[in-house]
DNA sequence: CGCCCTATTGAGACTTGTCAAGTCGGGTGG
DNA sequence: CCACCCGACTTGACAAGTCTCAATAGGGCG
C-alpha cells in the first residue's frame, strides 16, 4: 500500500466485524475493562505478552528505548486501535496513557483459541495486523524521506485523520514536543521550528501549545505525503 | 522488542516449523517454484495480493514509491524469508530481484484455508509476520535515531547476520549504493562517505565497492545498536 | 582499448542538532 | 489575589551533519 492510500477511511476495523450475535457475546465474556491514569503504563517493552488491548477512551503512546537511553515512540494511539495483536511472545514496547484512559482488555490464551473457531475473527485480527504494519511502513518511510516540517504535516494528518468528526481541522496536541519529536526522529527544537514555519506560511494557526488548527488541509496533505 | 535482541540466533521459522509429515505434505502439494532472473519483478505495490512467497535461492528487495518519484528501501530478503504474509487484500510494495533468484509461490486461498486447520501452521505465520514487524520497527529506530555510519552498520549487521555460516564477516553487498541509500534514508554520496569512515577507522575493509570485511563486528555491533 | 555505468571525492549550501537564553502558562504559597 | 516558581515551549546563534552539484576514478563488457 502506498503511503498515500493511508487517507482511505478505513471504517475502523474491529475484532467484532461481521461476527454472529453468539460470538459476540463469546468475545465479550472474554473482555475486562482496566482504567488508566495519565502518565500510567499499561505494558512494558520485554514482559511476557498476555494480553491484547484495545482503546475505548483516552489516548495511548507506543515506545521503545535502547540501553544507551534514547527513544523512538512507535505510535500515538486512539480509541478503537489495537495493541499486542501482531506480537511475539513479549511485548515489543512500552506502553502508556497520554490521557485518562480505558482500555479494553483480552487474555490472549483464549483469544487464540476462539480465533481457531471463528474464521471471521482469525480474518479480522488479519487486517488489524496488516493495519498495524502499513502504518509502521508509512513511518519508516516518513522517517527515511521526508523533511522536518514534512513530517510534521504528516503528524497532523494522522491525527487530523483519526479524530473525531467534525472539526477534523483543529487538532489536540495531548503529547509533549518531547514525545512528538521522538515520534518523528527530530529534537524538540526542531519540532518547535517547524511549527512555527507552517504558521508563518499560513498553513495551521497555533492557539496554544497543544491547539493547533489546520487552515489549508490540502497544503498539509501534500507535504504529508511529499517523498 | 529491543533493537539489541535482533541480535538472538532465530533460528528461522519456517511456515513448516514443527507441522507432522501430513500437514506438510498438504503444504508442498501447494507449493510452486518460480525463477527470477537478477532485475526481474516478483509481484507490484496495489496489485492484488494472491499468494504468498517464500525465498530459496537469492535476494530480493521490497521497495515502495511515492507518486512523486523518491523510494523507500523497506527489506532485503534472504533465503528463508517470507513475502506476503501479513500484507492486506493488496501488496504494500514492489518486490524484485537483485541476483537470480528462485521463490517458493504458496497460493493466498488454500494457505489461509489450510491454517484454518492447522493451528500449529497458524502459529508458524503468526510468529513470522511477528518477525516482520519487528524488523520493520528496527528500521524506524534506525531512521529515527542515528547517523549515517550507524545506519550502515546497522545494514552490515543485519546482512552479517542472514549470511550463510561460515565467514559471516565477509559481506556480498549485491545491492548498489542507490539501494542501500534509499534503504537506509541517506543519499548515495552520504552512504559512500560512511563507508570511507569506517574504513579509515579500521572497522571495515573494503575490497570492492560490493565487498567488504568486518574488521572490528564489536564497534559495528555498537554502531549499529547506538541509540 | 574504450565506453558506460557506478562509485568516490570535493566544495559549498542547506537542514538539523546543540547549547543557551528567554518566554509563556499553570499551580502554589504568601 | 498576586507573586513566584517550575516545567514546557520558543527563539537565537553557532556547530555538525547531510544534501546538492560537479568533477574524477574504477570496473565490467563489448
Amino acid at each position: 500500500m502506498s503511503p498515500q492510500s493511508t487517507r482511505e477511511i478505513e471504517p475502523l476495523i474491529t475484532i467484532y466485524s461481521g461476527l454472529s450475535a453468539a460470538e459476540a457475546a463469546r468475545l465479550d465474556a472474554l473482555v475486562s475493562r482496566r482504567r488508566l491514569d495519565p502518565g500510567a503504563y499499561l505494558l512494558h517493552q520485554h514482559t511476557p505478552a498476555r494480553s491484547v488491548f484495545m482503546i475505548q477512551e483516552g489516548m495511548l503512546m507506543l515506545e521503545r528505548s535502547s540501553s544507551t537511553g534514547r527513544r523512538q515512540v512507535m505510535a500515538f494511539s486512539h480509541p478503537g486501535n489495537y495493541i499486542g495483536i501482531t506480537h511475539r511472545a513479549h511485548y515489543e514496547f512500552t506502553v502508556s496513557a497520554l490521557t485518562a484512559a480505558v482500555v479494553q482488555e483480552i487474555p490472549l490464551k483464549p483469544f487464540l483459541t476462539m480465533q481457531d473457531e471463528s474464521p471471521r475473527l482469525k480474518e479480522n485480527v488479519r487486517s488489524i495486523g496488516g493495519n498495524i504494519l502499513a502504518h509502521t511502513l508509512d513511518q519508516v518511510f516518513a522517517l527515511g524521506q521526508k523533511k522536518a516540517h514534512e513530517r510534521v504535516c504528516f503528524l497532523l494528518r494522522q491525527l487530523s485523520e483519526r479524530q473525531a468528526g467534525a472539526s477534523a481541522r483543529r487538532i489536540e496536541l495531548v503529547m509533549t514536543r518531547q514525545d512528538i519529536a521522538d515520534y518523528l526522529g527530530l529534537t524538540i527544537e526542531t519540532v518547535s521550528r517547524a511549527f512555527g514555519k507552517l504558521k508563518r506560511e499560513g498553513i495551521i494557526d497555533i492557539f496554544s501549545a497543544h491547539t493547533v488548527e489546520i487552515l489549508n488541509m490540502d497544503t498539509v496533505e501534500e507535504l504529508a505525503l511529499a517523498d
